[in-house]
RNA sequence: GGACUUGUAGCUCAGUUGGUUAGAGCGUUUCAUUCACAUUGAAAAGGUCAGAGGUUCAAGUCCUCUUAAGUCCACCA
C-alpha cells in the first residue's frame, strides 16, 4: 500500500469516527464519568514533538477509558498566549513595515485575529490528523466569551474580596515587549562585563553644599562603589554600607555628592549589602533596581528615573536624553573619567536578566500595574495540594516549595493581544486612573450605563491594559466547564481526572490552575497531574526555532504513519524524564513501529483471509469477554492454545495495569513482546501443523490484541476490526478485555 | 547558595514493591529463505548497571559518601 492510500485511509476513519459521534461525551448515560483536560497550546507558529507527544497520550488514555466504559471528556482548547503571540506577530508587521503605533488598537486588532485564524487552521489540521479523539464541540479558545467571563467573576470576586491592588512599584520591564513582565517570565545570560568603582565626594551633613565643593582640598573624603551600570547613577538617591563597615562607618550620616547630577545623597547602613562583594558599599538606585527599591523604600529615599520604558535615557541625564542603555553607560564612563571619579575598572561575569520571549535585556522599573495579594491562595493549595496524584511524585514537593515562598502576581500587561482589564476610570475626576473603593471607577465589563458618583456625568474611559494570559488559563479547569454558573458539565465532569504538560509551565500553569481552583470552586482542579519529559536534541539542548534543531512531527507521520509515529512517542512518554532525541533516532524508532504495524497486518492476513477452507466464516458473533474465553480455554484441549490465552490474559492484566498508572511505555512493551514473539514467533508457526484446529483461538487473540492496541494505533487497529468478524461499528464502541 | 533528577550494550532508552544466567529498539556479525510477513526468521557478539562503602540470605533497585551531567528556584552592585 502506498502512502497516499495510507494517509487517506487514515482520514476514511477518523471522518468516520466523527460522523458517528464516537469523541462526544455521552452524559446522559449511567456510565462513570473520565474527564481530560487538553493543555491548550499556544496559537504561535506550528505543533512541535513536544505537542503530538502530548496528544498522543492523552489520546491514548482517552481511548482506553472509553473502551473501559467511562462516558469521557477529552476537552479540547487554543490559548491566545498573550505576548508570545504578540511578539511573534509584530515581527511579522515590521517585514511589512507596519507596527502598532502605525496600525493604532483596532485595526492591530482586527489583523491579528486574521493571523490567529491562520495558526489555528493550521493547529486544529495536525490534531485531527494525529487522531485526537477530542470532543470538538466543546473546545473552548481562551479569548471566547465564555472565558472572558470566567475571567470578570474571577477579578470581580479578588476585588470584593480585596485582594486586588494596582500601584506604583519597581517590576521587570521588557523594553521590547513594552510590558511588565514575571520573574518566572526571565531567563539569565552569563555576561562579561566591566564592574566601575566610582568614587562619591563625602560631605559632612550639615555643610553647605556651595562650601565643600572645592576641590582642591586634599583632605576631602570618598566613598566608592561598584557597579556594572554607571548610567544609573543619575538616578542614585543614596549610598548603604553594611553594619559596621571597618572602613566607611565612619561616614554613616554624612552625606555624599552625586558625581553625575550633583545631587546630595546621605549615606547609611543596612544589613542586605554584600560584605564580600565590591568595596561593601552599594549605590542605591531606587528607580532601576529591585534591592535597591526595598532598601529606598525603607529609608523614604526618593525615587529617580533615569531610563524609560523604551529602553532609553530620560532627561535625568541631560547629555544622554534619548540614548539607548549600552551607548549611555559608555558615554556616562567617559564623563565621569573627566571627573576622574573612577577609581579602577575591571572584568567579571555575572548574570543578566532577559526577556524569555525575546531575549531582550530586562530592565527593573517603576510602573503602575495590578496585583494579587497570593499569599492565602497558596496557604489554601498548599493544604490541599497533596490530593493531587503527581506523576512524577516528586512534583508534590516542587510546586509546594514554591507555593510557601510565594510572591504577589503581577496580572497586567501593557499589551493588547487579551482580555482588557474589566475597570472604567472617570476621565474627568479621575484623570490619573488611580484605585480605591470609592473612587471614581467602576469595575464592569461593558462600559458603565451609570454616572460618575463625583461629577455625576459619564465620562467613562477603560484600563488600558491586559491580563496577564496565565490569569485566564489559570482558570482554564473551570472556564472550559462553564463556571461560574454551576453547569452541569462542571457538576460531572469537575475535578479532571487527569490532566498533562511540560515541566517548563509548572508554576506558571499548573500553580495558577491549583491556586485558583480551589479558591473558587473548593476543589483540586484535577486528580492526576502528568508531566511528561523534555524532548531535547542529542547535545541535551531545547528544541528551538533560533537552533534550527526541531524535529517536524508532521513529517515523521508522512514518512511513517500516524501510528508509527504516535508508538515512538509514547516510548519517550516516561512522567518526567527528559530524552535526547534526534531525526534519526526518531528515525529508528519509527520504523520499528512501522515494521510492527506491518507485522501486526501479516497475523491478521495469517488469519482472516488464508484461513483453511475447510474452515466456513463463524457465524457467531466474537467471543472477547472473559466468560466466553475461559470457555473455549476448557473447550479447547490443545496445550499450544492454553498457553498462548494464559500469556495472553498475562498481558491484558499488565497492559491494563499499566495503562491505569499512566505507564504507557511499560504497556506498549508487554503488548508489543507478546504479538510478535510469544503470538507470531511462536504460536502461530507451531499452529501451522493444525491450523484448523488452531483458528478459533487464533481469531479470539486476533481480536484481543487489536482492542489491547487501539489506544496506541488508533488507525490501524480500527482497519483491521472493521475486516474480522465484529458487531461494533467502531473498535472504540468495542469492550476492553478483562483479565480472568 | 537551596532543591530535584540522571549516570545501565556502539547509539537512544526500559527495568513496577530488592529475588534466577541484566532487557528493548537501532546498529554490528553469521546463517536461513518457493513460508502470513526480506518492513522476515534463527542465532551471535557487545554491559564490573559512574565509583566507594553499608544494610540484607539476596542490591541495577534501599542507605551513606564521592564524582560527572542536567533541570528548577534564589542571588548576582
Amino acid at each position: 500500500m502506498t502512502d497516499t492510500q495510507d494517509k487517506s485511509t487514515e482520514s476514511t476513519i477518523y471522518q468516520l469516527w466523527e460522523k458517528q459521534g464516537l469523541f462526544k461525551t455521552d452524559p446522559d448515560s449511567t456510565k462513570p464519568s473520565y474527564s481530560l483536560l487538553m493543555p491548550p497550546p499556544n496559537l504561535t507558529g506550528e505543533l512541535h514533538l513536544g505537542h503530538a507527544m502530548q496528544h498522543a497520550i492523552m489520546d491514548a488514555i482517552a481511548r482506553f477509558k472509553r473502551m473501559q466504559g467511562f462516558d469521557v471528556l477529552l476537552l479540547p482548547g487554543v490559548d491566545h498566549a498573550g505576548i508570545q503571540f504578540e511578539g511573534t506577530f509584530n515581527k511579522l508587521l515590521a517585514k511589512e513595515d507596519l507596527s502598532k503605533q502605525k496600525l493604532g488598537r483596532e485595526e492591530w486588532l482586527k489583523r491579528a485575529e486574521v493571523f490567529r485564524e491562520e495558526n489555528y487552521q493550521s493547529f486544529h489540521k495536525t490534531w485531527t490528523v494525529f487522531g485526537l479523539s477530542a470532543d470538538w464541540s466543546k473546545e473552548v479558545y481562551t479569548l471566547e466569551p465564555k472565558v472572558q467571563k470566567a475571567v470578570f467573576a474571577e477579578f470581580e470576586t479578588f476585588w470584593e474580596q480585596d485582594l486586588l491592588y494596582k500601584g506604583a512599584y519597581i517590576v521587570q520591564w521588557c523594553p521590547k515587549c513594552g510590558t511588565a513582565i514575571e520573574d518566572l517570565e526571565m531567563e539569565y545570560q552569563e555576561r562579561k562585563e566591566k564592574l566601575y568603582f566610582v568614587k562619591y565626594r563625602v560631605i559632612a551633613k550639615d555643610v553647605d553644599r556651595h562650601a565643600s565643593a572645592r576641590d582642591d582640598d586634599d583632605d576631602q573624603e570618598y566613598i566608592t562603589v561598584a557597579t556594572a551600570r554607571p548610567e544609573t547613577i543619575y538616578a542614585d538617591t543614596g549610598i548603604a554600607i553594611y553594619p559596621k563597615h571597618p572602613k566607611f562607618s565612619k561616614l554613616v550620616g554624612k552625606t555624599a555628592i552625586n558625581p553625575l547630577t550633583g545631587n546630595l545623597i546621605p549615606i547609611f547602613e543596612d544589613p542586605r549589602v554584600d560584605k564580600e562583594f565590591g568595596t561593601g558599599a552599594l549605590k542605591i538606585t531606587p528607580g532601576h533596581d529591585l534591592l535597591d527599591y526595598e532598601i529606598g523604600k525603607e529609608h523614604s529615599l526618593p525615587i529617580l528615573h533615569v531610563i524609560d520604558k523604551k529602553g532609553r535615557m530620560t532627561n535625568l541625564a541631560p547629555l544622554l536624553e534619548g540614548l539607548k542603555i549600552d551607548e549611555a553607560r559608555e558615554k556616562t564612563v567617559q564623563l565621569l573619567e573627566t571627573k576622574t571619579a573612577i577609581a579602577e575598572s575591571k572584568e567579571f561575569a555575572h548574570s543578566v536578566p532577559v526577556c524569555e520571549r525575546c531575549k531582550t535585556t530586562v530592565e527593573p522599573l517603576i510602573s503602575e500595574e495590578w496585583f494579587i495579594k497570593m499569599e492565602p491562595l497558596a496557604k489554601k493549595a498548599l493544604k490541599h495540594i497533596g490530593q493531587i496524584k503527581f506523576y512524577p511524585g516528586n512534583y508534590n514537593k516542587i510546586l509546594s516549595d514554591w507555593l510557601e515562598n510565594i510572591h504577589d502576581w503581577c496580572i497586567s500587561r501593557s499589551l493588547w493581544w487579551g482580555i482588557r482589564i474589566p475597570v472604567w476610570y472617570c476621565q474627568k475626576c479621575n484623570p490619573n486612573h488611580l484605585v480605591g473603593k470609592d473612587k471614581d471607577m467602576v469595575v464592569s465589563k461593558e462600559e458603565p450605563g451609570k454616572t460618575c458618583q463625583s461629577c455625576s456625568e459619564k465620562h467613562w474611559v477603560q484600563d488600558e491594559q491586559i491580563f496577564d494570559a496565565w490569569f485566564s488559563s489559570g482558570m482554564w479547569p473551570l472556564a472550559t466547564l462553564g463556571w461560574p454558573e454551576n453547569t452541569p458539565e462542571l457538576q460531572r465532569y469537575y475535578p479532571w481526572d487527569f490532566e498533562l504538560t511540560s515541566p517548563e509551565i509548572k508554576f506558571l500553569w499548573i500553580a495558577r490552575m491549583i491556586m485558583l481552583s480551589l479558591w473558587f470552586e473548593d476543589k483540586i482542579p484535577f486528580k492526576n497531574m502528568f508531566f511528561h519529559g523534555m524532548l531535547r536534541d542529542l547535545q541535551g539542548r531545547k528544541f528551538s526555532k533560533s537552533l534550527g534543531n526541531g524535529i517536524n512531527p508532521g513529517e515523521l507521520r508522512d514518512q511513517w504513519g500516524t501510528d508509527s509515529t504516535r508508538m515512538a512517542l509514547y516510548s519517550y512518554s516516561v512522567p518526567g524524564r527528559d530524552a535526547k532525541a534526534s531525526r534519526q533516532t526518531m528515525d529508528e524508532r519509527c520504523k520499528n513501529f512501522r515494521n510492527f504495524g506491518t507485522k501486526l497486518k501479516n497475523i491478521y492476513r495469517f488469519t482472516m483471509e488464508l484461513k483453511p477452507e475447510v474452515l466456513g466464516m463463524p457465524t457467531s458473533a466474537p467471543q472477547s469477554d472473559v466468560i466466553a474465553r475461559s470457555q473455549l480455554a476448557e473447550k479447547q484441549s490443545h496445550a499450544d492454545d492454553k498457553l498462548i490465552l494464559n500469556q495472553l490474559n498475562n498481558v491484558v492484566l499488565g497492559v491494563t495495569k499499566n495503562l491505569e498508572d499512566f505507564n504507557l511505555h511499560l504497556a506498549l512493551d508487554e503488548i508489543y513482546e507478546f504479538i510478535w514473539h510469544q503470538l507470531a514467533d511462536v504460536y502461530i508457526e507451531k499452529s501451522k501443523a493444525r491450523r484448523a484446529q488452531a483458528q478459533p483461538c487464533l481469531e479470539q487473540v486476533l481480536e484481543i490484541c487489536l482492542k489491547l492496541l487501539h489506544p496506541f494505533m488508533p488507525f490501524t487497529t480500527e482497519e483491521l476490526w472493521q475486516k474480522i468478524p465484529h458487531t461494533e461499528k467502531s473498535i472504540m464502541l468495542a469492550k476492553w478485555p478483562i483479565a480472568r
